[in-house]
DNA sequence: ATCCGTGCAAAGGCTTTGCAACGTG
DNA sequence: CACGTTGCAAAGCCTTTGCACGGAT
């Protein structure tokens, strides 16, 4: 939890801040505004590797000594989505999970059912297929997913 | 998972009749009961060819006459899945959708994001990239769904 | 000063569950 | 006949929303 970030790091790697910055601009041109709660949500999402319920956020964003309501967390959440910056996916529970996008490209998960974990791995010559199918029935795609469902290695030796 | 071939009912078409043996006979196997109920939802589903939603499979049983509870409707659904013969899919909505499985191999859905019509199709192609990535991480893949949101040939004409 | 944003708590929608009566094997 | 099953309604869970107050531009 490197919460206190400080504010201009420019040290090499630090794509938080230009996310930050883009999603500022997102709310800019939508007329929105870029409030202290927006920044401290999506600075937890940013600097996150992992895959995060809103609940886990919420939980770190407490941990960080942060003053967020679950309301304002989901709020965010779909606007960091509409801004492009994030993505919602379902891992087979039955609630989501945010990843930010920063930059990754396209990527697909593999769900351990075993102990849950999460891989994400990525395939061009998938991709492409993925692209080749659809347009094939003069479908537009705008984004796929891929889950594939079985046992880690971890969980195979056991 | 050649489960029950041989039955031998051999009346050509009828794949239901076959499904609902197969679903019996899980059930059989499991200690559990195959009831009016769970024989009457069973067969909406393996009627049907599209993706059912449980309130849409409830509105059709009762438009069929028979009283099935919500609550054994999902009941019965689970026993569907876990007996391989149905799957539950997430259309990108929030609820889940039920289709059956009744002999058709793996498909992907391009759900238009229009007029939400869904298409399936499969690729062989893409079944084995999937399976090669997640051998190559030591994954043993059980099931896999793929998912492209877009806009539908008619859909991007308008 | 004007809106937009936030928190709170209540409402919502889908799904699950406790319990007593019921029906199947 | 015993034990799984059903229906009903209530509870659960995640997520959304109404409203009045507070904050950003």
């Amino acid at each position: 939890m490197s919460r206190s970030a400080p504010a201009s790091s420019s040290s090499a790697g630090n794509s938080v801040d230009g996310a930050l910055r883009s999603f500022r601009e997102y709310l800019s041109q939508e007329g929105l505004k870029f409030t202290g709660e927006r920044r401290a949500i999506a600075m937890v999402l940013f600097e996150s590797t992992a895959h995060l319920e809103a609940e886990e956020l919420l939980h770190r964003l407490k941990g960080s000594g942060a003053t967020v309501s679950r309301a304002t967390v989901y709020r965010t959440l779909d606007l960091l989505v509409a801004a492009g910056l994030a993505r919602k996916v379902r891992l087979g529970t039955d609630h989501n999970f945010f990843e930010h996008i920063l930059g990754r490209r396209q990527h697909e998960h593999m769900v351990c059912i075993g102990c849950g974990s999460v891989i994400e791995w990525f395939d061009p010559e998938l991709a492409s297929l993925v692209e080749r199918n659809t347009r094939e029935q003069g479908f537009e795609p705008a984004r796929y997913t891929v889950q594939v469902f079985g046992r880690c290695a971890d969980c195979v030796q056991s």
